[in-house]
DNA sequence: GTACTTGCAAACGCTTTGCACTCTC
DNA sequence: GAGAGTGCAAAGCGTTTGCAAGTAC
């Protein structure tokens, strides 16, 4: 478990390659949200990135921000989260380890968690009921230890 | 752990109290998409309610059902939840022990799961960042028996 | 040269809201 | 009768899509 976290230029190839296979093009505009998104760390929206983004390249629509976001998901280099707001997000998706979000309810702060334990439990939780797992998300809200002590 | 579930009519009557204390009315229309609630089971669109509110009463608005569902929940008589498919379901709110989702995402049947073990983990994993729980949701994503079947 | 891509603006689906009217307490 | 609630239609939000022009391969 765990390969360490592959290099920029790594993750460009890889790119390029799902690009390839799907027999689609690489063009400037993907290169730079994919860079801009490598580059950026958290829980993105489309919107974050697309503010990033029109920095290096005002010309650049928001529509393919979202297209291209959609590609980076499918192939795996990024994650989609949803943490119930109504917005899309997006982390990387090289964490090999599956991992779960701690999300202060009165700051938005978010931990990224991870226990093997409940992982396994999942697994046979969902085996009892016959079900084969192909993903989960667990979100846990509460209050950060900071926003308890201003409380 | 776990009374028994409420009476269609001591639901009546919490509703009518919840809206008591926050100084709001009971109205035909409250009461008769509490009825419809109380009276489906699963988990329930806005719009899925509507429908069968229409039924009763075609006068009833579809803005008035969004409303009424929000106190619902905010009453407890409700629980919203969250299937990542970008409309909000309800659920009945009585359930006192906690559950989560397993979903099939192929013909989107899903089961209701619960694991005290696992709570038991979500809490101390939250404890040991230092975050006090106020909810969490854990949805299960798979295939399940019957997809599998006719694979 | 042939798809595939782009930016734009319009359309989308779910949800909320402003309003004039109506009703509950 | 004062304050809430209603239905309607319009607006809001994040996201998707149709299109004509542009570009990677």
């Amino acid at each position: 478990m765990g390969k360490k976290n592959p290099t920029l230029s790594e993750q460009r190839a890889a790119f390029r390659d799902y690009l390839a296979r799907k027999q689609l093009k690489m063009t400037p505009q993907r290169m730079r949200i994919l860079d801009a998104f490598l580059a950026s760390q958290g829980h993105m929206t489309s919107e974050d990135l697309y503010h990033r983004v029109k920095k290096a390249d005002p010309t650049v629509g928001q529509a393919t921000v979202y297209r291209t976001l959609k590609l980076l998901a499918d192939s795996g280099i990024a994650q989609e989260v949803d943490f119930s707001e109504g917005v899309a997000r997006y982390e990387h998706g090289f964490h090999q380890e599956h991992h779960d979000h701690l999300i202060c309810t009165r700051c938005r702060t978010t931990v990224e968690v991870s226990d093997e334990e409940i992982e396994r439990l999942q697994e046979s939780l969902a085996a009892k009921h016959g079900f084969r797992l192909t993903g989960h998300s667990m979100c846990l809200y509460g209050i950060c230890p900071r926003c308890r002590a201003t409380d």
